[in-house]
DNA sequence: GTGGTCTAGACCACC
DNA sequence: GTGGTCTAGACCACG
């Protein structure tokens, strides 16, 4: 018998996910300007350092681009964007999968399942 | 902009969580035996009421069945076994659909994607 | 008349740069353990995080492969070694012509220059 | 393993390599008038003294001619003029080979490295 | 011990 | 004000 505990993710890689998000959802777009690192900072009550640091990742990730002086904008490639959708899906596809395969299910009862959840979702999702 | 933090589960969740994973993989079995709670407490280094606190948790989900002066013992109700399948997929899916909701693609077009996903998997795998 | 100081290069890119003219030189060779952030940083008498901020780069360059709990290790990637020659040579050439160029001299005067110069070099090397 | 950092120099010699640049290039000629202490300090936002230690330093070395009430000037001798040369390049040489020469690279290599940047720099160039 | 994250706060160059 | 570097020191997971 052995365990292993949950182990959170670091705060600046939550903040990354986080703007990629935004990106996916459309709620950030191409060449749009991102808060300032202490702004932000101050909003999340973070270090600007971990804020730094995420902001750091997201320019190595080519999502957004940094001069000197002015605040941050996403990237404005297309391709890169694009990317991040797909990027987010195919983790969340992952993590699932990992999850669901130790159940030993056919693919096609975890479809009809998925199918099934997503059903009652928009029921009670209507009734809001 | 806005964000939320992961927060890390309580410890005792997951080790509930563990055992459920345990019955669903077939590694835990109708009836049987499972460490005493001063035993796990101390395997896992954690503090006793933590692992009283999980063992109550199944309890009350009638996970186990526990009896003064023998060892806690899976139930041997199958449909709580069965239930227990149901409800880590459920859960596995739930969190899949919340996070792929937002990337507003249909249905079929997920269904593919995990096909395609799974099918690199298995190849992948058979590469060890 | 406008003039722009001298900028000192961040103290992580100049540990950065003496571990790649380690490498070029033959004294760190492929898979060799390199020191821990600590021990480097206490060697150095900089901040550990400076160190490990080198360490990250240098990781992200491939020219060195880290693992959890393991002493970091030279990269056994000879393409990737033999760049790092080629780097430094391009750095210094490209450094050495931006300060050349405004003085407007043929090319051959400089190469001439240069060997001039080699030659008194190993003469007065050869001195000591 | 041992590392030395880079140090910047002192303020007072920056601004007397400024000036030698500055002749090398023929931004300034023989005899031209160059700004008093008070208005270069005023001009970089440093301390006047820091100009004047400056200025004795250019003195010293012939390069200016320093008179009681009226603006220094620029050297007109011409030999002295053109020693400014020579020296910059003599230490850029310096500089070039000190940071070369651990890559025991053979001199024709070298050379023909240099050709193949001035002429990859002259294409770059052009296309501005 | 190892590598890695995070904070708090100072400092710098640029405009 | 902006982005960026650096320090000092705490804390974590892993083995």
């Amino acid at each position: 018998m052995n365990i292993s505990f949950n182990t959170r993710d670091p705060v600046y890689l939550q903040v990354v996910r986080h703007f990629k998000l935004s990106i996916a959802k459309g709620i950030l777009t191409a060449g749009e300007e991102i808060p300032s690192r202490r702004e932000l900072a101050s909003q999340l009550k973070i270090n600007p350092n971990t804020v730094q640091r995420a902001y750091r990742e997201m320019e190595e990730q080519k999502l957004i681009k940094t001069e000197r002086n002015v605040p941050s904008k996403v990237t404005t490639d297309a391709h890169i964007l694009q990317g991040v959708r797909e990027e987010l899906l195919h983790e969340s596809i992952s993590n699932f999968l990992d999850e669901v395969e130790p159940l030993q299910l056919p693919l096609d009862e975890i479809v009809s399942r998925i199918q099934l959840q997503i059903h009652r979702k928009g029921e009670s999702a209507s009734d809001d």
